[in-house]
DNA sequence: TACACTAAGTGCAACATTGCACTCAGTGCA
DNA sequence: TGCACTGAGTGCAATGTTGCACTTAGTGTA
């Protein structure tokens, strides 16, 4: 058995993951977020004061969670995009690649789990805004990937796709969510086009005309 | 799941629980209580402070510990003893029920485990009292078996059978250690006449002839 | 509409753990 | 025999958790 360094920041960060995976679990049972504070410090067995002190808003909570759950997004990626051989170094190989990892996640439904934990009177812009920072986590993850697949890539073009994905996939999720089905009964597969019409565009660019209509 | 009144209560008892636990864990596979402070508390996943905090000495650990091992004798009486009906309240059938619980627990063992976490330099007079105070724990329980079994017996007759056991128990282990066998290779069928002779003059007196030697 | 209740949020002090540096005693080895 | 090392033990301050009391905002009900 190893020995700690640093206990303090051991047990702190211990307590943080707690009260995060106790949030979690309440959502899960939930399908949505209107568990109290005092309740989830009773699932996280810690007191309400503590919960209070590692996020000192429910906001601090709600966005924390949100990170979590994108986080499980990025570990499926990676663990995906290690199957797909790397092939070849060219455009097409990689795109494959890259798109059939992320077809691969629960993407969908990160964002379905989002939508239910933010509160219900939550304007449009906030959601957008807090879906966006959220799939921005997905950046470096697909970064790390673009090198590994393409290296020697200019840094520069690196980072156009990476933004134009993560930008497009932002941009999809708002459009689903004003499509006017419930998000909540949403199923994977009213995600596809949507995701689809992101891909296409990466891959021909905006001059080939628009895929289907997505309603 | 209960709200916890005092929660720090509750995380100090978890602790001290965790440092005895451990300590037990780790003379179970010594076979002694050589490990280190250190080593306690990288396996009760608390800092050396902490040991300390909660056991200022070595020998505080190992009184706490002999208590520990008690309190599963204790534990196993209680439930043997609720196995055994009540009977007729007669005197002979209330001996029969306690010196029968008593049998079915493994009070040789837990004096094997006292002997073993003693350090080795001990003197024999300190052995005996730590035992005679490890073994006075058995008095609480087998009070209340009494008073069950024998409901409106006088207290003062209560206390001298009671007294008279424990403490018969504990002259008995001491003659056991100086008996010549090395402690750590003695059998429970060692410990027999030992214990046969003690129950023996608690049911008729010490009028009666003494049963066959010991030795 | 006023009041009671609930839950998020806040300030502050008590408590328990932890880290760190140190002393002391015992042991082993050159 | 002196020195280096190890582990028990100690003092003290930093850190994180906890308890408690309070404020504020929102909600429901008589």
């Amino acid at each position: 058995m190893m020995k700690i360094v640093d206990r303090r920041a051991a047990n702190r960060q211990r307590t943080h993951e707690a009260i995060l995976s106790a949030a979690q679990e309440l959502v899960r049972e939930r399908r949505q977020a209107d568990f109290s504070f005092e309740e989830l410090a009773t699932r996280a067995d810690v007191s309400r004061r503590t919960v209070f002190n590692h996020f000192p808003t429910r906001d601090d909570l709600t966005l924390a969670l949100c990170n979590d759950i994108l986080a499980a997004v990025i570990e499926d990626f990676r663990r995906c995009a290690m199957e797909v051989p790397v092939g070849d170094s060219s455009r097409d190989n990689y795109f494959d690649a890259i798109f059939t990892a992320l077809a691969a996640t629960d993407l969908p439904g990160a964002i379905r789990t989002i939508v239910r934990i933010l509160p219900e009177n939550e304007t449009d812009e906030r959601v957008s805004a807090i879906m966006h920072q959220a799939l921005t986590l997905l950046d470096g993850v697909i970064r790390s990937e673009t090198m590994r697949r393409l290296p020697g890539t200019d840094e520069f073009q690196v980072d156009l796709f990476v933004s134009a994905l993560v930008n497009g996939l932002a941009t999809a999720s708002e459009h689903w969510l004003k499509c006017g089905v419930e998000i909540d009964q949403a199923s994977d597969d009213d995600w596809q086009p949507y995701f689809h019409a992101v891909i296409t565009q990466l891959r021909h660019g905006h001059l080939t005309p628009a895929p289907p209509s997505t309603s």
